[in-house]
DNA sequence: GCATGATCATTT
DNA sequence: AAATGATCATGC
């Protein structure tokens, strides 16, 4: 079956309530998927598997999944204590042609402008087949939240336009970081050098640390 | 190589 | 145990 993409926001918190609740291999015969034993060579198979799930569009395009409603899709993967078991990637960092760039306008600040967060079972001890899907929730910045998301984006960005992204390490930054983000060492990308000259650097991501989407939870329990 | 979807594995 | 740095799969 193949979920048509919702048109407004109930329609899609409606297939939201719908697969909450179920597990892996019963959303995965919905969208007549096979799951794989495990995560290790296929680690975005349980965000893709959402995505088919609840119709989004976007595919691997620079913007949020529902463009329609403006909605990003974001997986939370949770431990045994109900608490973010990794950080969450937001989106790839530029690193070079940054006139003009505010978090306003930014890539992050337009995908963190309004989040669907589906919490989702998390152990390795559970079989990924069994993991269940958990309530999913819409969430805003508070204006403490944008405030502590613009000071983090800013002062990242300052550094990488002073040459300096390779002195950034994943310890900046209260609830976004910078951290790589390459299919391996190898995988090199354009920045702005010591200098002011080009240099070649691994591709860096923003993530959003663990206790920060702790928080979102907590905020979200019922 | 870049952008999507993230989790793995080593260090602290 | 938690956090950082490294890596896996896919489409274009």
């Amino acid at each position: 079956m193949t979920t048509t993409p919702p048109q407004t926001e109930q329609q899609l918190m409606q297939l939201v309530y719908a697969i909450a609740g179920m597990n892996i291999a019963q959303v995965a015969q919905q969208c007549e998927q096979i799951v794989p034993e495990n995560l290790m060579h296929n680690k975005g198979f349980v965000g893709q598997l959402i995505e088919m799930a609840l119709g989004a569009e976007s595919g691997s395009l620079a913007q949020p999944d529902f463009p329609h409603l403006g909605i990003e899709l974001k997986t939370l993967p949770i431990n045994a204590q109900g608490r973010p078991k990794e950080s969450t990637y937001v989106s790839v960092a530029p690193l070079t042609d940054l006139g003009g760039i505010h978090y306003e306008n930014s890539i992050v600040g337009q995908k963190l402008n309004h989040v669907l967060w589906i919490p989702i079972e998390g152990e390795q001890s559970i079989p990924l087949a069994e993991r269940r899907i958990g309530q999913g929730f819409l969430w805003k910045p508070s204006e403490h939240q944008y405030q502590q998301l613009h000071r983090d984006f800013t002062e990242i960005m300052e550094t990488i336009a002073l040459g300096q992204v390779e002195t950034i390490s994943a310890h900046q930054g209260e609830v976004l970081q910078l951290r790589p983000k390459a299919a391996n060492a190898k995988a090199l990308t354009q920045a702005i050098g010591p200098e002011g000259r080009k240099m070649m650097t691994l591709p860096r991501g923003f993530y959003l640390r663990p206790s920060f989407t702790a928080s979102l939870l907590d905020h979200f329990i019922r």
